[in-house]
DNA sequence: AATTATTTTTAGATAAGCCTAAATTCTTAT
DNA sequence: ATAAGAATTTAGGCTTATCTAAAAATAATT
């Protein structure tokens, strides 16, 4: 059932699928390029190449999507890293901007009884530590709505449920401002000048976030009681 | 500090650790290609390799052995493969004969920081589930003594603290008759045509086993009282 | 519609890790 | 001491995954 993919040939699966994901259009060879830090040379061998394993559906000048089966084993991936993003944070202590680079290593080691048990060890966790979904054995995903906090009004209230960008950058800002998946984020006001947003956090502290900021904090409405 | 070997660099060093540790002398090529299942010409590139990066001392011809950082090395990589062998049994419920291959993978994930977080998540463990010493994080072994059960005298108690070999036959046959690291064996008789000996395990149960597995299966001796 | 710019593919190389077969060196037996 | 045998190294090739530079195709501009 399972083939047998090199560490490279999955990590191609993933940045497809990534990329896949972020515009309904087909991934152009440049855009896969960037993602993993290679060539447009080496992204056409490789497509010619998954493409050969009926992976990946590739139209030569045009772009590239995802198979059936080439989608099953990227969700697959993605399962084992948000699992293994998941142990090390909730069982070894890491913190979510650390654990992105042990899992890109993790996720490539091959025993589908090393997943389950792992998932049964965490409890099925339902998301990982950046407030992603986690497949499920069979690669169904628990979609929550999540809309950027830049769309809330003034007054509103939300909880973080997830980040845009995994960056450590990023993350290590937010943990500075003591902002991690969970927390609670009241509007306090908007600037008409350059629509950065005061925050309260927990009920607590209050912050000044810049729009770009807000973009990428994502967040789930709370109905106002 | 750390050098950025590839798997292949790593598992070579493994062997000639294994190589080195079971036989005094230099090891020769052809043990190395043995254990890693090559060829002997693919193991002399190789150790042109590591002997340009100093990690082995290579005589052409007669063999070879690791230099000191080698050994730190190696000392490191059977430090992580016993970790994560102990994960997988104590906290993910594997049984001691389905590790090996998956903690062969493991053992290659690079950050020092995962290995150190799980030394401590698993309480610092000094051996692993087949027995075998962990290496702590400064290279040492805490080793114990252990003698073959077939050296042992009628009458004799011991405790199981290790075994010689770690293949799935064997450890399968030492499921099926209730014999795991930690248990109690008492020789109750021997042959004196084939030296089997007559076991009782745990004071339970009680099994006939060859000189040969009597040989691979290695205890403490338990004083009489 | 034609030209220019951009993107993608092809061509030709390189490095790691492996192989088989041939040459060399070491070991053992006569 | 020499020849036969065994072990090891070298030579030459193969595959995977890279790269740069050149060629081809597509997209954008005038
Ligand atoms: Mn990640
Ligand atoms: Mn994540
Ligand atoms: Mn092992
Ligand atoms: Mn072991």
């Amino acid at each position: 059932m399972d083939i047998d993919l090199t560490a490279t040939e999955e990590n191609y699966l993933k940045a497809i699928y990534k990329a896949n994901e972020s515009s309904s259009s087909l991934a152009s060879t440049n855009t896969i390029a960037r993602y993993l830090s290679t060539s447009a040379a080496s992204v056409t061998d490789m497509m010619k190449k998954l493409s050969q394993k009926n992976l990946v559906i590739y139209q030569k000048y045009h772009g590239v999507k995802l198979s059936q089966e080439g989608s099953r084993l990227a969700t697959a991936l993605v399962r084992k890293h948000r699992l293994w993003e998941t142990f090390l944070v909730e069982k070894l202590g890491f913190s979510w901007e650390e654990v992105h680079d042990i899992a890109e290593q993790l996720e490539h080691v091959r025993s589908n009884e090393l997943v389950d048990r792992l998932d049964q060890f965490l409890d099925y966790p339902k998301y990982d530590p950046h407030g992603d979904p986690i497949p499920s054995a069979d690669g169904k995903f628990t979609l929550r709505e999540r809309i950027a906090l830049s769309n809330l009004s003034i007054g509103e209230s939300s909880i973080l449920v997830g980040v845009k960008h995994h960056d450590k950058v990023f993350l290590d800002y937010l943990n500075q401002n003591r902002i991690n998946i969970g927390v609670t984020m009241n509007i306090l006001s908007k600037s008409l000048y350059d629509h950065s947003i005061r925050v309260l956090i927990e009920n607590e502290t209050e912050i000044l976030v810049t729009d770009e900021t807000a973009k990428n904090l994502l967040v789930r409405k709370l109905s106002a009681d």
